[in-house]
RNA sequence: GCACAGGUGGCCGAGCGGUUAAUGGCAGCAGACUGUAAAUCUGCCGCUCCUUGCGAGCUACGGAGGUUCGAAUCCUCCCCUGUGCA
């Protein structure tokens, strides 16, 4: 007891797109003395601001954040180099004594920066790019077969319509010398130092989906296509044909789409809805398999659940 | 009022006499996920029952009749919808 009570306390907060996690890290964060570090793949980007939800200005002036607004559109970002900042910034914070709170909404991201990514080769842009061409020229399933050779194993557990998963294992595979399978077993450097208090938001699916729809549609209401346009026009590349990845960020898509001809407001809104339900689904089966999780049914913003978290931070601080 | 075109499972939409609860898409539900992850992918998806099986029964293609061994598919009448002409 003594020993475990000496490792500082680091609070992770899990849950879907608009269970409340940011109302509730804010509550937590006054509380006791936080700060906040986001665990999210589209808010690290600069100058997307309206269709990402992150905390307002105030509410980041009110508590500190971090790992958002790291990185320009123009670059990629990764788990992996998302491991890497936000486990610096959980450092900083309990260094300067404080109590780290991660916002996760990212699973991926999230099990990098607990769990560790294994040790495995960065992408490669050049080859990933040879794999596609061949892809596309030898048809569907060339991309399974060629793992299938290189890595059974690792077919196996890859579906051969999964082109991402499948480019990556043959890639690391490649790249490393040795099948993906062997290089999973290894070198994965879960977080250490730390208590970690996990605290998931439940909401009752129909409730979520009605915020998910309302907070969609305000987006569009508060200006996410001009947003949008703003972006597609400052990192569009000379011709306006190409631009970043985040551009096709939930919301973004559509708003494109919209501006594009292609989708009415109303079917731009409809779409943009549908998309975050859908998110917030697989964000719901990727938590529950998180361990040691006290899950609360409700949402974030609710004061009998913020009540229930504070408690449960209070009694894991001794 | 007349002339065309249509009315198909929650929605869109194939099928146009006979392997069938009915191609496909969407939505929904469940699942996967190790550096693109707000991504990508998988399964289920009319109802009921059970010994959960390429199981049994029931109900289904606007409505009512009819033709046929057999109809979502052909015929008749009726009811709706869209377009054109009046």
């Amino acid at each position: 007891m003594a020993v475990v009570g000496d490792l500082p306390l680091l609070v992770v907060l899990l849950g879907p797109t608009a269970s409340g996690k940011t109302a509730l890290s804010l509550a937590l964060a006054e509380r006791f003395n936080g700060e906040v570090v986001s665990c999210d793949s589209v808010a690290v980007y600069r100058d997307f601001e309206i269709g990402t939800a992150k905390p307002s200005a105030a509410e980041r002036a009110q508590v500190p954040h971090h790992c958002i607004d790291i990185v320009s559109p123009e670059r990629e970002y990764s788990a992996g180099d998302y491991q890497r900042d936000g486990r610096a910034a959980i450092a900083g914070i309990a260094a300067r004594g404080r109590l780290p709170i991660v916002t996760g909404g990212t699973g991926l991201y999230l099990r990098a920066l607990l769990e560790g990514l294994f040790d495995g080769p960065q992408r490669s842009e050049p080859l990933r790019a040879r794999l596609r061409r061949s892809a596309a020229r030898h048809g569907a399933g060339w991309l399974a077969r060629l793992l299938e050779r290189i890595d059974p194993a690792a077919a196996e557990r890859i579906h051969a319509n999964d082109k991402p998963k499948l480019i990556r294992a043959i890639e690391v595979s490649l790249e490393a010398r040795r099948p993906i399978t062997e290089a999973w077993t290894v070198g994965t450097q879960p977080l250490t130092g730390y208590r970690i208090l996990r605290i998931g938001l439940a909401p009752e699916r129909a409730a979520l989906y009605q915020r998910i729809d309302a907070r969609a549609a305000a987006m569009f209401e508060r200006g996410l296509v001009a947003e949008t346009e703003r972006l597609m026009r400052k990192y569009g590349d000379e011709r306006r044909v190409l631009y970043p990845r985040i551009l096709d960020a939930l919301g973004y898509r559509q708003a494109r789409q919209l501006l594009a001809g292609e989708l009415t407001e109303a079917q731009a809104i409809g779409a943009a809805q549908r998309g975050h339900r859908n998110y917030a689904k697989r964000q719901l089966t990727w938590f529950r398999r998180e361990p040691e999780v006290r899950w609360l049914a409700g949402l974030g913003d609710d004061a009998a659940i913020q009540q229930a978290a504070m408690d449960a931070v209070a009694s894991c601080r001794g």
